[in-house]
DNA sequence: CCGATAAGTTAACGGCGTTATCTTCAGCCC
DNA sequence: GGGCTGAAGATAACGCCGTTAACTTATCGG
């Protein structure tokens, strides 16, 4: 009856000519809600995201180059945070190998907490960039440089053994860490215990085996263990 | 001119009445197959399978409730293998402990062989049947419950702590494996060391922590670290 | 006020999983 | 041996998807 614009369900008004970033971020905004709504990434579609923000299908690709880039864009908002999330749990903390610790609870937890954004980030395959910038992409989104720095600082204390590489470490502590968050995620219906308990007990047996056991060392033919 | 069917690209011949169980492995063929080649889910399509194997695309639903089922079929057939692998692994291996690093081992590798299908089994979640049936294909794909039955005998061995959850502890040092393998699989372009060294490396790390950590106990309020 | 251009729409393409409905042929009994 | 039955498979279609080409409309600089 008025002239009431209502294009599909949520009235809107064209964008100023400066930039239409306000769609930009109604567009994560509505992608995010859905994502966690709905549980599944494949749920999420563009034509869904559209009608919630109120705009056609089309439009979304003024703002995103695609489908990917879009979800992807809504999972590194997020993980934005782990990095803070990851300085808090280790304020006040000394001793370096507790904070690595620490860093790993910290990991897990938020992934935990945002279980479909961990799964788009790190359960994937990288087909999308394939090669470069995905590389790049998923080292900020799991915060793994401060975690290498972070290893570095242990390895300089003495706690870990004198030529521990802190990449190869932390890379060894990050597959533990992301082993039980995406078990966790993928597979709950298992009848896991207390998952802060198990993260827990499992971090602590990883330091102190990484404390105790000969650094890595590249491949030399054979090597021998125990 | 002849009268040869060729109803789309290979001549097929209807199956006798006993039944299409001809056409059910070749549709699992034709499935693996494609999976391997497109190494993608999503580009594997019944379309293309029903094509592959000289069919129209309704006539998988004969033998197949969904796409998602035919899938988990391949993965299953294929990872029915990996329990006779890591019994390999372990022939003529007294020492139970050095039997659990064999079996982690040969796990990681036998994901790395087939990472497609380690992705379809271990990787997503299980909205398919969610909650009950699912939860066993996985234990079984996965040989979860010879693996409990290796730690326990690491745990009367008194390698183990003696209290040790031989459950609990199968599900980090799985945590572990999954995690490296699940990581190599997903983003194999970040600059990963020599996987085989770093699984050696990761899991005499973690069986060591294990055998020095005290046993993992259920939730009591807060646990006591270090 | 008027063109340029950014913001958004309309219409459509090709592909997907899946279902309802129809055809055809192998096997059985009389 | 001829007709019935039921399994194996085909045809056609539905509704969804991501994405693109082409068009419209409103905002702003001059």
């Amino acid at each position: 009856m008025s002239r009431a614009p209502t294009p599909t369900s949520a009235g809107r008004t064209r964008a100023r000519k400066g930039e239409g970033e306000l769609l930009h971020s109604e567009i994560l905004d509505a992608a995010e809600r859905l994502l966690i709504e709905t549980g599944s990434e494949e749920a999420v579609s563009i034509r869904r995201i559209a009608e919630a923000v109120g705009v056609t299908p089309p439009s979304i690709y003024l703002h995103f180059a695609d489908k990917d880039e879009l979800l992807l864009a809504v999972c590194e908002r997020q993980f934005g945070e782990l990095h803070r999330v990851m300085e808090e749990a280790v304020v006040g903390v000394d001793d370096p190998v507790e904070q690595l610790y620490r860093r790993g609870k910290a990991y897990v937890r938020f992934g935990l907490d945002h279980p479909e954004q961990y799964r788009i980030l790190f359960m994937r395959a990288a087909d999308h960039t394939m090669g470069g910038p995905d590389a790049e992409r998923v080292r900020s989104a799991s915060s793994f440089d401060h975690f290498v720095d972070a290893v570095a600082r242990a390895v300089d204390s003495g706690a870990l053994p004198k030529d521990s590489d802190p990449l190869v470490v932390a890379l060894e502590l990050w597959s533990v860490v992301h082993g039980i968050t995406s078990l966790l995620i993928a597979k709950p219906m298992f009848d896991w215990p207390d998952p802060d308990a198990l993260t827990d007990h499992l971090l602590t047996s990883a330091c102190a085996g990484l404390m105790t056991t000969p650094p890595f060392s590249a491949p030399q033919r054979r090597r021998s263990r125990r």
